[in-house]
DNA sequence: AAGTCGGGGCG
DNA sequence: CGCCCAGACTT
């Protein structure tokens, strides 16, 4: 008897053992969907899940996103990383509840129009959530069909994203691309693993050339990469005498964009006249504070924490969008860079552990 | 086409 | 420690 298509096999195979019961698969709203395309993007679903939970529970609707703070929505994304992904995807709430009467948009171009959106998450959220036939191409598709068709070169470069794009959208179902779609990222998921691929259960494997000339593990062909270079810098923990910290917001453009980070000290600075000059307080007593590493995807951040008292008074006036003294006994909602929100919380427990 | 953008999980 | 993960955007 005739083999069954690619299509069937992953369709069947979703069937049998693909996800349905993550949180966003609950109900087919487009904003619930939305907002989980985006978290996944770059993250893994373990990781995503409490994270969109919380997000869900304090943005339950579309509009309630459009008309949030900013600060508030980085708060919620705050340890997720990519924050361009969180501001992207306030301003496009913005713009469906100013442009598209609130409700979420079912035109393929124009779900790609909105920031943040690319042709793989437009597929997704169309697919999942209206079961529109439209291809997606994430890490996990791309190393299915990279290794069944054997494609060579990292997906990176043109030529091959482009061959993958074509498989992809060659094999989509017509008429149940949501459960295809799920199929494939289950598959990369759970089967077409990047390190350990289960083949002995794979659906596709009487057909997949990788594993026919055993190359699975070594295709896709992975990144190029280069060594991280390492950057350090002295990070200021002002702390007056009401035992708050003096907080700055980061530039929205960059690293940790639009989140609240302490003052970096440029590590050919000395740091208590750069607190004075710079930050413009008068340093009182110094202290270190351990030393930590933070891995970007492109560099490795040195952090040396100095904790310096403070003399604050009371009448000085401060831009509050941009330095806030944060009080270490009364956290609020703003977005805190992963790591110095860390070295905050271990200030915290080392000071109520002396008061009692 | 190459670089930027975070944090976590895993071997 | 290196590598990758439900990519999109800028230059």
């Amino acid at each position: 008897m005739r083999m069954q298509s690619f299509t069937s096999r992953v369709l069947a195979w979703y069937v049998a053992h693909g996800r349905k019961e993550l949180p966003w698969q609950r109900d087919r709203e487009p904003y619930a969907i939305w907002v989980s395309e985006i978290m996944l993007q770059q993250t893994q679903v373990t990781t995503v899940i409490p994270y969109y939970q919380r997000f869900m529970q304090r943005f339950p609707k579309l509009l309630d996103l459009a008309n949030a703070d900013l600060d508030e929505v980085l708060h919620h994304w705050s340890g997720l990383g990519y924050y361009a992904r969180a501001r992207n995807l306030h301003a496009a709430a913005q713009q469906v509840r100013d442009g598209f009467d609130g409700q979420f948009p079912e035109r393929f171009e124009d779900v790609q129009s909105l920031p943040g959106i690319g042709r793989s998450t437009a597929g997704a959220i169309l697919s999942f959530a209206m079961n529109q036939p439209h291809p997606i191409l994430d890490g996990n598709v791309k190393r299915v069909l990279a290794r069944h068709f054997a494609v060579e070169g990292w997906p990176g470069q043109s030529a091959v994203l482009k061959r993958l794009w074509e498989l992809s959208d060659a094999l989509t179902s017509e008429t149940n691309p949501a459960a295809y779609n799920q199929g494939m990222m289950d598959l990369g998921a759970m089967i077409c693993r990047r390190g350990l691929p289960n083949c002995a259960e794979c659906p596709l494997q009487s057909s997949c050339q990788a594993h026919a000339e055993g190359r699975e593990k070594v295709l896709p062909t992975p990144k190029p990469r280069k060594k991280l270079p390492i950057k350090s810098s002295y990070l200021l923990v002002l702390r007056d005498q009401h035992d708050a910290v003096l907080l700055e917001r980061r530039p929205l453009m960059g690293v940790w964009g639009g989140l609240w980070s302490l003052p970096e000290c440029p590590m050919d600075a000395d740091p208590m006249t750069w607190c004075r000059e710079k930050l413009a307080y008068e340093p009182l007593d110094m202290m270190r504070l351990p030393q930590r590493r933070h891995t970007f995807s492109h560099y490795h951040f040195e952090m040396l924490p100095l904790e310096i008292a403070v003399n604050n008074p009371s009448n000085r006036v401060m831009d509050e969008g941009v330095r806030v003294w944060y009080k270490l006994s009364d956290p609020d909602t703003r977005g805190l860079a992963a790591p110095v929100a860390r070295i905050l919380n271990e200030i915290e427990i080392s000071s109520t552990g002396e008061n009692g």
